[in-house]
DNA sequence: AAGTGGTCTAGACCACTAC
DNA sequence: TAGTGGTCTAGACCACTTA
């Protein structure tokens, strides 16, 4: 871990968890943080903007670096990401302990015009089509619908579909996924959709649509998830610079 | 402006606008980029990373710096962005040109317990809700509840609220806003939403939340926004760093 | 005037990739 | 081995706030 993060972290956890640094309060000076974790100026900066980024704090130019006063809803959107290892800079939150997926469709299938625009590979390649049903606690709460090209996923199995994708790609393919483009609508329900997330038909459901690159650049999937409106809420934090 | 804002400035408009640089085409490298802007390597480095956040362009250790090749659709999204001169790492978007917005309340009524919590103040401390309707080609598209301390707003006239209230806080009062915390979920419509948006009673509703702060660190907004589903979507970039 | 944060530099050294 | 990006430094100079 390179020392800005590491420094972020624990400035991090004064505020979050040791309440060693309180709402509203200073945090020291640029200068004595330098000194505290000897290390430069740039360093140190690169360390106090990542809390700006996470809204955690707000610095003054000729005043100082203060800690936020934030309400509870904000501050638990934060604390949750953390305790999730979520560290993406997007959060989406849900009460519920014991997750569980269930693959109802597991094929391949030559991509249409559309799935082939949004994979940028051509019309009639072949693409997996994946559907998969998340629950929490025995209760469904996102529909899933994932394409990937064939042939960047050599190897895949019914298994991998059952637990985690994305730890095949990381682990078994020693691929890494860095970036991913999300969208995020309200729709109303399909009949499909409403009978595998126990909805009515027309109840409201969250589309995130997600396009995801590799670190080589390589776009490797297109997503469709449902997520049950009354179960999900997504929370972002918006951050002006000077 | 700073000199690494200028040059990503410069390289995003070779990306989105004259194409001088094509989707997986390679920048140039780090040194000779140093070279044509003359500036050092951090603060070339600081101006690429805006780019790398703003999901337009990866890094490679090693190799070197491509232009992401994004498919139409997140591609808008940031293109969007730049053009509406909305800088914030989150953006809506509509279709639409003309902007109307409604009063449909203007009034000063103590906090409730929950408002109060939400802006940090006593109950009964006195707050504006302002309510309000929004419309594109004159059709509606977003309701608003707006709670904002009495005293932070000296002087704001039910002209601003048919404006903009920001205008009245940066120009007026000389403030800035600096940074908020959004929460998005969908909900079905109340009897009252419906109506003002044009919507059947349990149409699905985009509900976003947003607390906002002033650049002094002070809680200033809090407010609700009721959006068309069929109208908003909500788009963001997520990126891994090493 | 003193003290805060903001930007930038020139260069050292490291980690990784490709050949 | 050569070339790429990643991190870090020590210090200069600037912009802003407060007194």
């Amino acid at each position: 871990m390179n020392k800005s993060t590491y420094i972020a972290n624990q400035i991090r956890d004064k505020i979050l968890n040791t309440k060693e640094l309180a709402p509203n309060q200073a945090l020291k000076t640029e200068v004595e943080l330098c000194k505290e974790y000897n290390v430069s100026k740039m360093t140190l900066k690169k360390a106090i903007d990542i809390l700006v980024d996470e809204g955690l704090v707000y610095k003054q130019r000729g005043v100082g670096t203060f800690v936020k006063n934030l309400t509870e809803s904000p501050l638990n959107n934060i604390r949750d990401r953390y305790k999730d290892q979520n560290l993406t800079g997007f959060s989406a939150s849900h009460k519920g302990q014991t997750v569980h997926t269930k693959v109802l469709e597991y094929t391949v299938i030559p991509a249409s015009d559309f799935i082939a625009e949004q994979l940028g590979i051509q019309p009639s390649d072949f693409v997996y089509f994946i559907k998969r049903l998340r629950s929490v606690d025995d209760f469904p709460n996102v529909l899933e619908e994932t394409y990937m090209p064939l042939e960047l996923m050599p190897g895949l199995k019914l298994a991998n579909a059952e637990t985690s994708i994305y730890s095949f790609i990381e682990n078994t393919l020693q691929l890494k996924v860095t970036s991913s483009h999300l969208s995020i609508r309200a729709i109303k329900s399909t009949e499909e959709i409403a009978g595998y997330l126990n909805l009515k038909p027309e109840e409201p459901v969250i589309a995130v649509t997600q396009t995801a690159f590799l670190s080589n650049g390589q776009l490797f999937e297109y997503s469709v998830c449902y997520h049950r409106y009354d179960v999900y809420e997504f929370h972002t934090v918006v951050v002006r610079k000077d």
